[in-house]
DNA sequence: ACCCGCATCCCCACTACTGGGGATTTTCGA
DNA sequence: TCGAAAATCCCCAGTAGTGGGGATGCGGGT
């Protein structure tokens, strides 16, 4: 089960260094290395390799913009970033990108590998702290006492207004009047200090 | 660096069980097992464990309700879902709740401990096929064959559309005229089949 | 018995949004 | 270089939403 790598790198060194990394896994050869962005979108579609691993700083745009681009072509290709960046920006960025891990670039070189060989049998190869922004994006961030506490009924409006529902529909489903629901959502939009329904519903669905 | 743990699982073999593999690490004990929601949420705060392995099927409740109950009283406390649910509903819920980590109960009784000294310092344990349903989420579904696609000015403008911003806002945002936002508002609504700027909203916040 | 919060309903004026229509210029790829 | 798609702007009629105001009835607690 031999798995073809590319990388785009456009430090030389480290480029180098990755590729001699690889090339001493039995497993693993490497069968490019691209210094920019436009040279990896060029060379690296024909040769769809099973990894690629991608820079996020290039010369020529972002690794996160070229893992987007590539893999539109590349579906069964996987993603590596290598990086530096360890903020949650660009973590975040670079898996709605597509890609399937993340490391840092001081890892080292059998870690290197042994995520190459994760990455391709469905694995999702990141550092523990990487992997504890991923998750904390999805743990509410602790409730703002800002925010006044809404009724029951009240919150059984802002429910049915994060569905998309019109003024109109939530009467209907209610079976309260027009004017009640407005008159409600009156109340909301004064508690949790917003102007528009919309506003309202991005806050619920935080 | 002893971890102190707390088992929340309402089958009275598998508590033990987990027990068992427990107690044969030398670094870990497990100080209670609860099987179910009331029994934990009344003996699991006061002994303040490192880790709770939480099953979501319980008598009383759903671990994920459990889960985000006890980490608001224990916020240093990591909590380990434990369950045979592998669909995205049930992991999403659960890492909102605060969960940071998430095993199959297939695992073996070494990854489970690996798992509980992974999740103590700072990892998040969870099997390959888990955390790859996990950033899936972040990354765009396969262009549902219904939707088109926006163009970039739309996508510029559904963005701050997802801001809560007025039409008004989002023109002098872009120093074109309201008019304009509006014609795209248009075509984005054609696009997403949808009726309103709210609706729009909730698609693109998923 | 009284007050207060909640839910209900109503009115009004104003603003914002929706959904048609059409028009022009710019951009970009075949 | 030609044409299509994108982005820009405009008008209009109708609908929906926002933000004031006030009113009634119900229930819980002091």
């Amino acid at each position: 089960m031999h798995i073809t790598i590319a990388i785009v790198e456009d430090n030389a060194g480290i480029g180098e260094e990755l590729a001699q990394i690889i090339a001493e896994a039995p497993d693993c050869s490497c069968v490019v290395i691209c210094r920019n962005l436009q040279t990896a979108l060029k060379k690296i579609p024909p040769l769809q390799p099973d990894v690629v691993i991608m820079d996020i700083n290039l010369p020529d745009g972002s690794g996160i913009e070229g893992t987007d681009r590539l893999k539109r072509l590349l579906p069964a290709t996987q993603f590596l970033m290598f990086t530096i960046y360890e903020d949650n920006e660009q973590i975040i960025k670079s898996l709605e990108a597509g890609a399937s891990g993340y490391l840092l670039k001081r890892t080292a070189p059998e870690d290197l590998v042994r995520a190459i060989r994760e990455i391709k049998t469905g694995g999702v190869p990141m550092t523990p702290e990487v992997a504890r922004k991923v998750i904390q994006t999805f743990q509410r961030p602790p409730r703002a006492n800002s925010a006044e506490s809404l009724t029951s009924r009240e919150e059984e409006i802002l429910q049915l207004l994060s569905r998309g529902m019109l003024s109109k529909e939530i009467a209907r489903e209610l079976s309260i009047s027009i004017e009640t629901v407005n008159s409600h959502l009156k109340h909301i939009y004064g508690k949790l200090h917003v102007r528009t329904r919309t506003e309202a519903v991005i806050k619920f669905l935080r």
